[in-house]
DNA sequence: TTGTTTTGTGTAACCGGTTACAGATAATAT
DNA sequence: ATATTATCTGTAACCGGTTACACAAAACAA
């Protein structure tokens, strides 16, 4: 590989010149400016990213920590980050967490070592101390965080108002909620969403609750078991795998649904549009929230001043088969 | 940040002795060691990876370029090359190229520049050209490839045989395929064993073929076409979002599943468990194969020899709902 | 006792860029 | 005509590690 020494031997030009016309800083006579570029084309001359990364401190790379890429919820999140850190000219190291503080806290501290200059992070329990120590520009993502933190998330409690007050309106009065892992703060959010709404509603009834761990089997089971022990006419899961583990619950029983039991998720992953039927939900603007998130960062990456350091996307019900029908 | 010169000087060493120390090489007496270790524990010093990068030519990092994360297969597939990855303390650059050409080589050409140690490539018409000028070792991921390269795919062809075969067996006569792009190696791959496996039935019929594209709507809306024109009894989609179309177009034309219109997708990936009926599919070994690429790639860029340069691994049927009746 | 090998450590070059600084020339102002 | 400023280019230090090489002391061999 051709370095900058090669290229300005070959213009007959020092070094510095090169990459003045690399970097089109300084002053650079255009004949030269020619000929090092000629120069630069023959030898097909690529600069080292990774010299001007250990000056400039700068890498322009950023590292996306996730739970896991293979949860359903994050291949768009990701998605979205890539694209737009790619119009930027960032390239993106993905890190799945598995929510162990263990295994976040070595991403963080080998990300650093190789000169991030970003980190999003879509994380729970991370030890604050441990966010504040980094020198690096950190966005939260999807999961709420101190004020301290630019971040963005979507309305869960208002979501999950809106999920159970859904089901209400389409008639059902033993409105059950299957609620993902307590530690998980936009489980709780949702939890608290359907517990006032349930109040206000004057259903309220913690038999009600089924613990579901975010999982489809567990929820699928613990549902089984919630049905043959209380009378459910609707019920609200906590995401859309145990929506689906739900509708399998239900369907197992030889119930029907949305007649039954009608079922509303949430997150709005393209999978509630292929079941039978296709589930209601509560979409989040999952690459929208992706997209922001890469933005934000990259302004903070850049020195720009941030307009707002708090984003709260508003979600949107998702009305299909699996609550459809005569409102009463 | 500390550097090595703090940990030197704390230390009252060179900073080649602490270097010593740091990568366990070279001499050094085993109180020096120990007043370093404690130097480098009170700096909470850690060594900066990209000095490391640039003079040993090795960042510790791959990349990984895939068409698109949020398509349902590909996440788990690099799932399993991170976890890998991580094992041996690397690091993964993910990359989305969405199938073209011009965006795949702009990463590879970034890729180098960053030294990554070696890239991992799920792609499908890559000029040759470009891999072969790499001077970084590669593995080919479920996109068979030219010899010259280690590559790891699953077996379409054979894979695409048993799906036929199970619906002929079940009792299936009148068998659709729904194609994936033409363009991918893949789907030509699972469209020939089709072909073969119908021709030595004596079934092979081209009016059968329906275009599926790899995406749920567009088989959707093509199965509903085919189904008004032709009898059909089996469909055969060649992957499983395709096969989620077939099921929906075949349920809402009032067809039931499997008894009128049998139904089996390709790929094994979790969204068939979902459906309704759920789907009965050919599973790929997702996580393996990530996880073979993986380690092959490691091999190669620590200069071990591979026992083997071409894995082509098994595929395995999975019978549920959709194709279950009583066999003829 | 002398020669050889092993152990232990430091100096300085190197990886491949960027940039502060200095010096030279050309252009413009006074 | 001289002072000032703008333009152009090169030298060398620097980023933070690694390692070739030199040298000294200790351990061992003859």
């Amino acid at each position: 590989m051709a370095t900058i020494r090669d290229v300005a031997k070959l213009a007959g030009v020092s070094v510095a010149t090169v990459s003045r016309v690399l970097n089109q800083n300084g002053y650079v006579n255009e004949d030269t400016e020619k000929r090092v570029r000629k120069a630069i084309e023959q030898l097909n001359y690529k600069p080292n990213e990774v010299a001007r990364t250990l000056f400039k401190k700068t890498s322009k790379t950023i590292g996306l920590i996730v739970p896991d890429i293979s949860n359903p919820f994050f291949p768009e999140l990701v998605r979205a980050v890539e694209d737009v850190m790619n119009i930027y000219d960032y390239t993106v190291i993905l890190c799945n967490s598995d929510e162990k503080n263990e295994k976040e806290k070595q991403y963080i501290e080998v990300l650093k070592q190789k000169y991030v200059d970003g980190i999003i992070l879509t994380t729970t329990e991370l030890a604050m101390e441990e966010v504040l120590e980094l020198d690096v520009p950190v966005v939260i993502l999807d999961r709420p965080s101190m004020p301290a933190f630019p971040s963005v998330v979507a309305d869960n409690y208002g979501g999950a108002r809106l999920a159970t007050r859904h089901l209400y309106d389409i008639g059902c009065r033993k409105i059950a909620h299957i609620q993902g892992p307590p530690h998980v703060v936009n489980a709780m959010q949702r939890f608290s969403g359907y517990r006032d709404e349930m109040q206000s509603l004057g259903l309220w009834d913690e038999n009600l609750i089924i613990q579901g761990n975010y999982q489809l089997k567990q929820a699928k089971e613990a549902t089984l078991q919630a049905l043959k022990e209380y009378q459910v006419d609707g019920i609200f899961a906590g995401n859309d795998a145990m929506a689906v583990g739900a509708l399998k619950a239900v369907q197992q029983l030889g119930l029907r649904v949305p007649e039954d039991v009608a079922i509303i998720g949430y997150d709005g992953i393209p999978l509630t549009e292929m079941t039978t039927p296709e589930l209601s939900t509560i979409s989040q603007p999952i690459y929208e929230m992706g997209a922001i998130a890469a933005r934000i960062l990259v302004k903070q990456i850049e020195g720009k001043p941030l307009e707002q350091i708090h984003y709260m996307l508003p979600v949107e019900l998702i009305e299909r088969q699996s609550t459809r029908r005569e409102k009463r």
